[in-house]
DNA sequence: TTGTATGCGTTATCAT
DNA sequence: ATGATAACGCATACAA
């Protein structure tokens, strides 16, 4: 192995003991400043800074994290890259890990518990430094497990244990607003169209929405209440079933934006508009819920500041901190596709 | 340095040495076994392949990477992790790249010359074996320089250079299918929503247009171009200022779905209907268009297919192999927005 | 405070 | 075909 660099044209990139040489210090020296490690003198600190400089030097994250040091990574969990609702949570992720010179590696579970323990294992191997699971399906223990080889953050449910943080929604809460605001308006006759049943998500937004109802004295009407998948397609259809069966109803909501476009859509072809014949509520305030016609009322979740809070607290955790658990309130955004029931 | 795993309960990780030694070969060998390097007798194989079963183990990425082998990671420029048109590409090149046992590293370049030449240069530091530029503003030059160092992809332009591979979207003929569509329903006047002036994909939609229309023995009315940045707002925007102009039109066309959905907003607010009033076709097909009220008529682009070329185009680069260009067509979804226009 | 020496897990070179 | 061994670039225990 004599000749690894066979482009002799393109500049050799700089390394620890080059940038020693030209500072006239040792290669330990250059590592300790770099990690701020240990005390140096103020003649060698600005001779090393300067070769740095000179050199354009940047450290292998190869090397270091062979070497034991950090890979300076944090690996994300998603269910599918490319999703509306946790997109904002990647970019959050994204600008705040940048800030702190570390890199998102990001990752689909597909919602799927193989895939999802396979990806984990495949950015522990990776070596990120902590792990950031957005929502998964995964146990509690096996999160508690992960957490004992690497700092965990978790949204979507309440987990305490140790080198781990949980981040919930307050699934519940945002569900009991968009009833109170319909029931302020005057309705009283409130379909539901829930996510996949074994999402918690779904369940604790069905549940907020059943509780509220009762605490105002009114009776959940199973009729009233259809099953979709989150996606719009699932809307269309859960509403259609809602409608078929002829209860009738004055106001919807539907336990995520998506689903409400696809029954906004379903309610179109019943006949049926909207806000005047039926309120329409989401949940999560997509981008896009803004400029739907009509736009849409929806429960908003700060999707963007959840991503940054998911990055700022891995990023505490491994530096051994604890921090301090935060409630993510939702809110309620009233736009034009609910307004007053008729009598 | 004596004691590096202080954790004595978690099984240390089986490295190549051990492997060796369970199998009674010399490193080098599990080595050849694992990247085919050389033939290797079947018994060695065998036993070799049986201890990589039983200690399960998994080569460390790292280690690989300096010792001058591959990171089996492929960076991925795009320009908004959230964005609803690339997402479905960053999906595809995550399926494609997974089936390899490679990863990506996505990065996001703001559509910005400094981010994406810092991003860029991040990547690179992070030793991706290849890189794919989904369409960014970064110069050929800027391009070709750094296919010297590793293997790029880049989408959005057409660009020869050795290992480098271009795939350009058909932005012209979609344009020119959205016309033609239209004026097959007996449109003439028909409006356009243009991207931002620097952007190439909004150049090319909108050339397509003019040409298509001049092809047609129409010639293009200044009064009838709004100019968009390519988001819901922009398109509502600039719908708004082209309805201000009072020129009359049958017809809009918006250089992409998002805009498509706010241009769609502006018209109902100044009481028009699509399609009664107004016919409007957007471009892309977002996953959502198909579920908009009403659904959409939009010029496919098969981005997550897109996505898959991109990712085994890099693959076969860094194999060397020299792919086929292809040419990614467009294609006119044909659903309720766009209709027989009145007399 | 600073330097020297060693090890991290792999690939690649050389010799057999 | 196979083995021994030197890099790769960095962090760190230990000596000074």
């Amino acid at each position: 192995m004599k000749k690894r660099n066979p482009n002799n044209d393109l500049p050799q990139r700089a390394n620890l003991a080059m940038v020693a040489a030209r500072a006239g210090v040792s290669p330990a020296t250059v590592s300790r400043i770099l990690n701020g490690s240990a005390r140096v003198s103020e003649t060698k600190r600005n001779a090393v800074q300067g070769a740095i400089a000179e050199l354009q030097f940047r450290p292998d994250p190869a090397a270091r994290s062979l070497a034991g040091g950090r890979t300076m990574s944090v690996g994300v969990l998603t269910q599918f890259i490319d999703s509306p609702f946790y997109g904002e949570a990647l970019r959050g992720i994204e600008d705040t890990l940048q800030e702190h010179q570390y890199v998102p590696l990001f990752a689909s579970g597909h919602w799927n518990d193989d895939d999802e323990r396979a990806r984990i294992s495949l950015l522990i191997e990776r070596k990120v430094d902590a792990l950031i699971v957005l929502t998964g399906r995964l146990s509690n223990q096996t999160l508690v497990e992960t957490a004992r080889k690497i700092p965990v953050v978790v949204t979507g449910r309440q987990l305490v244990a140790s080198n781990l943080f949980s981040i919930d929604f307050d699934n519940e809460g945002g569900s009991r607003l968009a009833v109170r605001h319909l029931i302020g308006l005057g309705h009283q006759k409130i379909a539901f169209i829930s996510g996949p049943a074994d999402h918690p998500d779904a369940q604790q937004r069905l549940f907020g929405y059943q509780a509220e109802l009762r605490s105002r004295g009114i009776l959940p009407d199973v009729q009233l209440l259809g099953e979709g998948n989150f996606q719009e397609a699932g809307g269309k259809q859960a509403m259609s079933t809602v409608l078929r069966r002829g209860v009738p109803f004055s106001a919807v909501i539907a336990a995520n934006d998506q689903m409400a476009y696809g029954a906004r859509l379903a309610l179109h072809f019943a006949g049926l508009r909207v806000p005047e014949d039926v309120s329409l509520v989401g949940f999560d305030d997509l981008p896009h819920s803004a400029f739907t016609l009509p736009p849409l009322t929806t429960v908003r979740q700060p999707v963007y500041e959840i991503g940054k809070l998911a990055a700022e607290t891995a990023l505490m955790l491994l530096n051994g901190a604890m921090p301090e658990p935060l409630l993510i309130e939702a809110q309620l955004v009233a736009r034009e596709s609910t307004r007053i029931a008729r009598h």
